[in-house]
RNA sequence: CGGGGAGUAGCUCAGCUUGGUAGAGCGCUGGUUUUGGGAACCAGAUGUCGCAGGUUCGAAUCCUGUCUCCCCGACCA
């Protein structure tokens, strides 16, 4: 059996390109061996193409392989299907988890905003102008086609001011807060809201960007600047533990330049994460909106001298951005590879059965070491623990599970069960590679074992990472870095002093961008700017991105 | 939004140049045999050929329009 049949298909084709010269000759030889390669082997890797065959088609057979989600019918829409969406919820929850810690409130706005709230602020007007969904309508009529007898639903009640669907929403939620702040006493206003937001995206890719998406969404006001900014500091911070924590994944933390920033802020701090293809993802965004918003909607209070001020303003979010984040910087050519604390399910045991009279005992055994690991629990949840009871082969559900990316895979049959031992498989090591072990043992090491899992993802890309990070410190060396002779350049990391109109002009010419200025890496010891020659003490990050 | 490719069974695709009423493999269903492994054999089900027009006695095939997807670019908190 073959995971992907298409290849035995595509034998006679392949043979056919070099056979190109004469295709008659072809013909003659398809028609005699029908089956040119009846022993195709199986294919060594599950997921076809390989990663560093073509990346980009890989991640897309990964998404289906692991069945996370599907395009829709409707444009730049995907359905996210019930392993793809577990591992959004894991990922709500547990950030839900640390805003309410930190003293946030979840809130909910309304999806349509008045096309004259987006033009208050003009800069944001115009960052978002391009990519707008629009609702001009409110009802539709009945109209039968006289030729064909078809209804046809056409829109009417047109509406005297569009609404816009919220591509973010700070100025609805802005035009909220210039009512409810009227003193001092009402700051902060820290509020956050879950939803889902559209941007009618050029390009859409499952999970990296698609036109509706689901995210949270950070707003808060503020007395002052500095209490704002240490808002936006607090929740890069708790953006950058939650990624590692959570998903695995390190990231840069930095802060976006001028040319970079999100539209309407004053600055753009961004936690910036390394995929296996080396481009960089924006994976969560903390802005200080200074009082550009406060300003343009009129949101006020009275302070502690009783004068009357503008509020400083933050927002933040993190997207299902996250998902495909997630499964660019982990998995393998084998499928997905899932962080244990993200994984909808994290053990999954199966039963090896090849004697009718042991099946049931073996059943038994698999059902009461699940329950007796579902009482145990990893980073505060209990563990989520399945038994694959399905009347499939053995191989066919191991393969199945590996697709999807299950951290831990237990397997027990007659042998193991007269032993009192189990057969261990990781997600992070070979599909192949078993462990047996006691089976008191494997309870009692268990979510230490879990742990293992989630540390190695962590160092193996970390390491990637930094492997793939090179300091720069001359223009030739640079441009000949990103030309089309090298076509999977990592990161750089250069002196950095340039303005936005010279970082502007490189970033067109090599087609590349400076990803932030990373935050602990602008105080360094003084060093002449790759570009510019000035001295600085700064320095930039510069990657192909997502 | 510009350039390229593609939409035919659940999936991957053949058929289209030279119009004649739809195919393969895998998957799915049933049966038999297997089984520490991504099984074998037999039998079976599944398609208004992306959608809408047009040309024609006849369109998956030709023409026009339209929608969607993929790749590259522009754009992208």
């Amino acid at each position: 059996m073959l995971e992907n049949p298409n290849q035995i298909g595509k034998q006679p084709r392949d043979s056919n390109k070099l056979l190109s010269a004469s295709p008659s000759f072809f013909l003659c030889l398809t028609s005699t061996f029908p089956n040119p390669a009846p022993d195709m082997a199986k294919p060594k890797n599950a997921i076809t193409p390989t990663r560093s065959e073509n990346f980009p088609e890989w991640y897309q057979q990964v998404v289906r392989a692991a069945d996370l989600a599907e395009n829709s019918e409707t444009r730049g829409c995907m359905v996210i299907k019930p392993w793809g969406f577990a591992i959004w919820e894991a990922i709500q929850r547990d950030l839900d988890g640390r805003f309410k810690a930190t003293g946030h409130e979840n809130a909910y706005f309304p999806l349509l905003i008045p096309l004259s709230y987006l033009e208050k602020e003009a800069e944001h007007a115009e960052g978002f102008a391009t990519e707008c969904a629009v609702v001009t309508h409110h009802r539709l009529e009945a109209e039968k086609d006289p030729e064909t007898g078809k209804t046809k639903m056409v829109p009417t009640g047109k509406l005297t001011e569009p609404y816009v669907i919220r591509p973010t929403s700070e100025t609805i939620i802005g035009a909220a807060f210039s009512r409810w702040t009227k003193s001092y006493r009402d700051l902060p206003l820290l509020i956050n809201q879950w939803a889902n937001v559209m941007r009618w995206e050029m390009r859409p890719r499952l999970f990296l960007r698609t036109a509706e998406f689901l995210w949270q969404e950070g707003h808060t006001a503020h007395e002052s600047k500095k209490e704002a900014l240490e808002e936006t500091h607090m929740i890069h911070q708790l953006y950058s533990d939650a990624l590692r924590d959570l998903l695995a994944i390190p990231v840069i933390m930095g802060e976006k330049t001028e040319a970079e920033r999100f539209p309407g802020a004053e600055s753009t701090l961004t936690v910036e994460a390394m995929v296996q293809d080396k481009k960089a993802i924006q994976a969560g965004t903390s802005h200080y909106l200074g009082q550009n918003f406060a300003k343009a909607q009129n949101i006020t209070f009275v302070d502690r001298e009783n004068k009357e001020q503008h509020v400083h303003t933050t927002s933040w979010g993190v997207s299902t951005r996250l998902v495909g984040t997630l499964i660019m910087a982990h998995s393998d050519d084998d499928g997905l590879i899932l962080p244990p604390r993200v994984a909808p399910q994290q053990i999954i045991i199966i039963p090896v059965t090849p004697k009718e009279e042991s099946r049931e005992t073996i059943i038994d055994a698999c059902q009461a070491l699940a329950v007796r690991l579902r009482e145990q629990s990893y980073g505060n949840e209990n563990l989520r623990v399945q038994v694959d009871k399905r009347d499939l082969g053995g191989g066919v559900k191991k393969w199945e599970w590996v697709k999807k990316g299950v951290p831990l895979r237990v397997e027990i049959g007659p042998r193991d069960l007269e032993e009192g031992k189990i057969c261990l498989q990781r997600r992070d090591q070979a599909a192949n590679q078993k462990t047996f072990m006691e089976k008191e043992e494997f309870v009692r090491e268990v979510v230490g074992i879990i742990a293992d899992v989630h540390q190695t993802l962590l160092e193996r890309a970390r390491d990637f990472r930094n492997e793939n990070i090179a300091e720069c410190a001359e223009l030739a060396v640079f441009e000949k870095h990103w030309d089309e002779t090298n076509d999977n350049p990592g990161w750089l990391i250069t002196p950095w002093a340039g303005t936005r109109d010279e970082e502007e002009e490189i970033s067109k010419r090599l087609k590349i961008a400076v990803r932030c200025l990373p935050i602990d890496k602008q105080n360094e010891p003084e060093a002449p700017c790759f570009m510019t020659g000035k001295p600085t003490k700064s320095r930039a990050i510069w990657g192909r991105s997502y």
